[in-house]
DNA sequence: ATGCGATCTGTAGCCGCTACAGATGCAAGG
DNA sequence: CCTTGCATCTGTAGCGGCTACAGATCGCAT
């Protein structure tokens, strides 16, 4: 027989396993076109191959940023079809690094808010607290 | 005619209006019964109290800073039933406020990640990113 | 009576997964 | 070759916390 797939690439289990990202998710990330339809062996499953496993990574790492799906269809096909340039990626990004920053300062507009409420309260036994009282305050 | 019903109570859009929360979000809150079923009128219209205004506030700023549906259907139901010790309460708010901090940290870091990539983008003209780079690196 | 905005119910969609059920694939051991 | 048993398959439904319809009815002013 000759040698027709020399490498057999990857199951779906292998690709989990190399990137941390379960099995149900890779296929999902697949049913929304985020990862290309792979090979399939005879029998059906899955097969992927060094470039998907790239790409998985990538989707892996940016997901890790907090990229959304949307922004890393964005990225990913910028990159693979190497229509970008530079100055479009630094955009995408610093205007994810804004989102960031504006999440970080709500959240820690609460932290105040919440430490301020938690300080008042006298943590007694009664059921008479400063917490539910601002809260029930009618706006 | 005798007067049946002095107090005509809040249509839902009055309620609306007055909380900041929509319509469709109450209709959503009752449903999962975090709020009460309220009266109706003769012709099916929902007519809320003021007690149910003052609940709906309340689960307006709860929601605002940051507690789960599950939380605060812990609060009302403590506060409701005055079935609750102000340490409970305090308990509650401090577990949340731990979680808005471990998110603050997180987020932060993510900060400094991203920062730190743009930082080394040239901006560029050219399909050369060091942004997909990064990204593109196997695990 | 009529017109028109407010409200009604019910259902489906959003995001980003996760969790099944029930049917197969595949590789290693006997 | 056959069995065992894990891996993988498809399809569907659920999570949280809403939001967005469609199509029908209510209720109030004129």
């Amino acid at each position: 027989m000759p040698e027709i797939t020399k490498t057999r690439g990857y199951a779906i289990g292998e690709m989990s396993k190399r990137t941390g990202v379960n099995i149900e998710t890779i296929r999902y990330y697949e049913r929304i076109a985020l990862l290309p339809k792979p090979d399939r062996t005879a029998g059906g499953n899955r097969q992927y191959n060094h470039e998907q496993l790239k790409q998985l990574s990538f989707i892996k790492r940016a997901r890790g940023l907090g990229f959304s799906i949307r922004e890393i269809k964005g990225l990913l096909s910028m990159a693979i079809n190497s229509e970008f340039t530079c100055a479009e990626v630094h955009e995408i990004t610093t205007e994810h690094l804004t989102s960031v920053q504006e999440k970080i300062t709500s959240l820690q507009r609460l932290e105040t808010v919440l430490q301020d409420m938690a300080a008042e309260c006298s943590k007694g036994d009664v059921p008479d607290c400063p917490i539910v009282d601002t809260l029930f305050e009618v706006a």
